[in-house]
DNA sequence: GTGTTCACG
DNA sequence: ACGTACGTGAACACG
């Protein structure tokens, strides 16, 4: 038969270093469990055997049949967050049926070796899972090793591995015997590393042949004495490094068969862990869940019937619509109908409704001049306020994260569940606080987004086009002029290729390097300039073609057929409570450099029409400064001069008439440094000085505005003790990265933690702007529109007769959206195009 | 599908 | 000795 052992400590540590952070909403660390079901997934899927055992260590390894004080004495302990999990993941392997084995005094490659022993015969085939090199030992017979990284793994057979290594697999033993293992202890002989080790392997076949005949050996006198000198050390190392092969293991084979899985406890475990996308790979997704914590499912409906727009159900209702689909459960029935004219009767009847999700039913009215009536409760909202990191909220995936069963009905198990769930996600968000967020900020909000998403924005596609054969002519000649100065025509798109004419082939010198290679950045290449004319042109290069494929082309094909681009704008996509857009996202259309910056002299109004574009100034820094309720930042905004001058009057000590301009630019990037949880070496970079002096830059700033210092400690203290931070307005942003061994982890952690308050809290605030201005437009029956948001700048689309009015409302609502300790001030300004109105 | 690069606040 | 600011989305290359 076909055997799979498996190293489970090896292949779970492999796991946990390779995934960054993962875990359930609770906090409870997931990615060593993942990453190890993810490689026993796929060799499973690939072999197909008939047998699985996964070998642990025995809890306390300490000494081993070995018998030496100082084996593994040093080897550091499991990190928590690792040590967590292993219990987990042998819980989840019963759960599906497969054996586990553990012996007293021996470790886990012992087991696999001991296995191997049962599987010798002729019809066997045995396959070694491990992420650790030692285990190649192990390859002969019909014993093959497979190496596990995170990504990928590569089977060794003998002849693999005679290929890499130049001996027969059981050499590796005195191989390693002579060069030592330091993260197995093994100490080897000192002074031989790697290349005597093997080659002297090579030459001599056994550590016992090398000793016998090292007199005659033709051996230099040095390398001979050391051999010498570590002669008991050798035999000490050779073995520890031998793996045992008599450990007591079933030596019945059908012990090792795959046995019936139980798959409710698999289910209900992988649940607890928010590990959907597990439970679907297992196709445990629809398996019932036993668990007595958990909210009963309610008894299904007695029918299932269409909906018929003449007998709308009136009252209390749950409905899910998914822009054709509308389902609706009220009573005990659930109603269906793909007709439009039903669905809008629906969603315009009174009566009490609850949603899963709303801004397409909101855009079906909007189209077919329609009124959403009822809607009091929406699902998919509630599930981003209570965990806005999870990456899709669906029905199933929100009933798991909130303890709700999932009805298990194929058909209509969503729409089944969702009386449960909206019953639970109210019950939690109020428990959370943050009601008054969901009625009176998201769920408004989701309106207003659904109407700018209907309204779009009216494009000039004969000005891009024009603007893009422009570029596409100066790509051209830049293009020319690159390939003649590296002496050949390459793909300058590619990293790869770049880097190899730049660095190999021009000898230029390279500075940063990533994992794939040396890092060809506009960073990198500005240090180039001076060196290189080629440096210059990728640059230009890269810009332009930015614009000609991103903005250019991207945004053509987004042009509806009545010229105008209709984004998507997403409320449950970020983590700090931002909204985000796409298709096409507008909010990162050019604006820094002017060249982009005519992009949006492409961005116009329709017809009698002008835009209106009214941005705050400073939010972020005026959120910080009122909720730090530092006095000095404070009365630099009411004294109302530029924040970033009277910073760098007050950290260098001079008047503000003193302060030039690289004072204020530096003054600057530490207000921004300080709303993204500053370091002094990013500071550094950013503003080009020593890492000591950026650091003096910080420590001034703290000292001239100590209660920010003090913010930012409490805040990082509280994340830390409660897991979470918060906005003003009670938004919260789980931070997982604090509770990880990893320093560089934590220390993300910690700025994610300084920065979500902040920018969550001017998201906050411009979402309650854009409901206020919606609604004043709306109630003073002005023919203006809200039809976009770049984060803090709302964009209007008015009739030339209300643009004085329409201006004044944005202006008033922005401003008094909310009263902090600090004025929050917003400038509008009017033109045919965005490029103009952006003042 | 992932990584690199670069556009925005 | 590490790797270094927060939050996004899109295009492209490459395995």
């Amino acid at each position: 038969m076909r055997i799979l052992v498996i190293d489970g400590n090896s292949v779970l540590n492999r796991a946990y270093y390779g995934i960054k952070v993962l875990t359930s909403s609770k906090g409870f660390p997931t990615n060593a469990v993942t990453g190890f079901m993810n490689v026993y997934l796929r060799e499973l899927d690939r072999l197909n055997p008939d047998g699985v055992a996964v070998a642990f260590d025995l809890k306390a390894p300490t000494f081993r049949h070995k018998a030496c004080d100082f084996y593994k004495a040093n080897r550091k302990g499991m990190p928590d967050d690792l040590a967590l999990q292993l219990p987990k993941v042998k819980e989840l392997l019963r759960d599906l049926g497969v054996n586990i084995l553990e012996c007293e005094g021996f470790e886990a490659d012992d087991i696999l070796g001991s296995v191997a022993e049962v599987f010798r015969g002729d019809d066997d085939e045995v396959f070694i899972l491990s992420g650790d090199r030692d285990t190649l030992q192990l390859i002969g017979g019909n014993a093959k090793v497979l190496l596990a990284t995170n990504r990928e793994t590569s089977a060794y057979d003998r002849d693999r591995f005679f290929e890499e290594y130049g001996v027969e697999p059981l050499q590796l033993i005195e191989i390693k015997a002579l060069m030592g293992d330091t993260s197995d202890n093994i100490p080897g002989v000192p002074g031989i590393g790697e290349k005597y080790a093997k080659s002297l392997i090579a030459e001599f076949g056994t550590v016992d042949n090398l000793y016998e005949n090292l007199d005659g050996a033709n051996l230099s006198a040095g390398l001979k004495s050391k051999l010498q000198n570590g002669k008991d050390s050798a035999y000490q190392s050779r073995w520890l490094a031998t793996i045992v092969r008599n450990a007591p293991v079933p030596k019945d084979k059908s012990e090792y068969l795959l046995r019936e899985p139980d798959t409710s406890a698999a289910a209900a475990l992988l649940t607890d862990l928010d590990m959907y996308k597990m439970l679907e790979k297992l196709d445990l997704g629809r398996v019932p869940i036993r668990s007595e914590a958990l909210t009963p499912a309610p008894e299904a409906p007695r029918e299932v019937k269409p909906l018929d727009a003449e007998n709308i159900p009136s009252g209390v209702s749950y409905f899910i619509f998914d822009g054709k689909t509308l389902k609706v459960f009220s009573g005990d029935a659930v109603y269906i109908t793909e007709d439009k004219a039903a669905v809008l009767a629906y969603l315009s009847a009174e009566g009490e409704k609850t949603a899963f999700s709303a801004k397409l039913a909101y855009k079906l009215c909007f189209e077919n001049g329609a009124e959403l009536k009822g809607l009091v409760f929406i699902c998919d909202l509630a599930g981003y306020l209570l965990n806005s990191q999870a990456t899709d909220y669906t029905v199933s995936n929100l009933c798991g994260s909130n303890n709700v069963s999932y009805n298990q009905d194929p058909e209509n198990g969503d729409i089944f569940s969702l009386p449960a769930l909206a019953k639970k996600l109210k019950a939690e968000v109020e428990e959370g606080g943050m009601s008054s967020l969901l009625y009176d900020i998201e769920q408004p909000l989701c309106e207003v987004l659904a109407s700018m998403e209907v309204l779009g924005v009216r494009v000039d596609s004969d000005g891009i086009r024009a603007f893009g054969d422009g570029l596409k002519a100066d790509i051209h000649e830049l293009e020319q002029r690159i390939y003649h100065l590296a002496g050949e025509e390459f793909n300058i798109n590619s990293s790869k290729q770049l880097g190899e004419i730049l660095f190999e082939k021009l000898g230029l010198p390279s500075g940063k390097k990533n994992h794939r290679g040396l890092s060809t950045n506009a960073d990198v290449l500005e240090s180039l300039v001076p060196k290189h004319p080629i440096a210059r042109d990728v640059l230009d290069y890269r810009t332009l073609s930015k614009l000609l494929s991103t903005y250019v082309y991207g945004l053509l094909e987004e042009v509806c057929p009545d010229g105008r681009v209709r984004s998507e704008f997403k409320q449950t996509e970020t983590r700090t409570g931002r909204i985000s857009s796409s298709n096409p996202n507008m909010q990162n259309i050019p604006v820094r450099k002017e060249l982009g910056r005519n992009m949006r002299k492409f961005f116009i109004a329709a017809e009698g029409k002008t835009l209106l574009d009214a941005d705050y100034s400073q939010i972020e820094l005026r959120v910080l400064a009122s909720m730090s309720g530092d006095e000095n930042m404070r009365s630099a905004f009411l004294s109302g001069t530029d924040i970033h001058t009277r910073t760098a009057s007050q950290v260098f000590g001079l008047p503000e008439d003193f302060v030039d301009p690289d004072m204020r630019r530096a003054a600057k990037a530490v207000n921004f440094g300080i709303i993204y949880g500053i370091g002094a070496f990013s500071l550094s970079k950013d503003i080009n000085c020593t890492v000591a002096e950026a650091d003096r830059y910080i420590k001034n700033y703290l000292g001239t505005y100590p209660m920010i210092d003090k913010f930012m400690t409490d805040t990082v203290n509280f994340a830390a003790e409660h897991g979470y931070v918060t906005t003003l307005f009670g938004r919260r942003r789980y931070i997982p990265e604090l509770r990880a061994s990893n320093r560089i982890m934590q220390a993300f952690g910690k700025r994610a933690a300084m920065n979500a308050p902040i920018q969550g809290t001017a998201a906050d605030i411009i979402k309650i702007a854009m409901i206020r201005v919606y609604r004043r437009l709306k109630e003073e029956k002005l023919d203006a529109h809200l039809i976009l948001q770049v984060h803090d700048e709302l964009i209007v689309e008015s009739s030339e007769e209300c643009r004085e009015a329409a201006a004044r409302v944005l202006s008033e609502e922005m401003q008094k959206a909310v009263s902090l300790s600090v004025p929050l001030t917003a400038e509008v300004n009017a033109g045919k195009s965005w490029y103009e109105a952006k003042g």
